[in-house]
DNA sequence: TACTGATCATGT
DNA sequence: ACATGATCAGTA
């Protein structure tokens, strides 16, 4: 009898990775991060990326803060991804932060977007705030690259905003812009400013700003995973 | 109650 | 300040 244990070095491939994930569904955070011997927050309030590196440390991603893909041999992302008893997400998806300056040339090709989403590890973990972090289920794992229809929805919005922030437009992008993609802050606060260009063309300052994946987006990407 | 704008921890 | 990991929480 083998006792599930986490993976201590990277995965050497995708069939290895998505084993262990699937290893995992049914468990409960509590009795992942017993094993793993890390410490459970009473909730996420002060710990909001708990969860991830819980799976990170699972699935011999390299944790911590590098610029890379949590399987950079591999060419794939990790994300944990808060989901209802219908599978349904409850929370936007972030992924990565947009370039407000030094935008001159850049395309859909080429862009970190586009990058961080060519091939995904979805992890589904019950979020619903009335089940008690420990007692969460984590769910079945999938491994999703865009279809030609999704990358398309993508590189729109992905286009529309960059548009706008190259015209120095930034601030008045709301996350009402973009069908599936959207742009909101990503900082420490409010008080954490960056520069960009206003409508003249002058340097100002400005919140940092995150691409967003919407919930419609994820939802329909999971339900084509688990109802098709 | 869904959504948008704001926020939390840690490491480089 | 910016990258990693995301969720919180006030208000429409």
């Amino acid at each position: 009898m083998q006792t599930l244990s986490p993976l201590l070095n990277p995965p050497e491939n995708e069939q290895i990775l998505l084993t262990q994930a699937q290893r995992l569904a049914g468990y409960t955070l509590g009795e992942l991060a017993t094993l793993a011997r890390l410490p459970i927050p009473k909730d996420l309030k002060r710990d909001k990326g708990w969860i991830g590196v819980l799976l990170e440390v699972w699935l011999g991603a390299s944790a911590g803060s590098k610029p890379e893909q949590d399987f950079a041999a591999l060419g794939i992302e990790l994300k944990t991804i808060p989901v209802d008893r219908l599978g349904r997400p409850l929370e936007t998806t972030f992924v990565c932060v947009a370039p407000l300056t030094g935008n001159t040339g850049v395309s859909w090709e080429t862009s970190h977007v586009r990058h961080k989403l060519k091939r995904v590890l979805w992890v589904p973990v019950e979020g619903e705030r009335q089940i008690p972090l420990a007692q969460r289920h984590i769910g079945t794992p999938l491994l999703w690259t865009p279809s030609e229809e999704e990358e398309q929805q993508l590189r729109q919005d992905w286009e529309e905003l960059m548009d706008l922030i190259v015209l120095g437009q930034v601030e008045r992008i709301t996350a009402r812009h973009g069908e599936v993609l959207q742009l909101r802050p990503k900082a420490a606060n409010s008080k954490a400013l960056t520069n960009a260009f206003g409508a003249d063309g002058a340097p100002i300052l400005t919140l940092p700003r995150g691409f967003y994946l919407k919930k419609n987006f994820t939802a329909a990407l999971l339900a084509r995973h688990f109802l098709l």
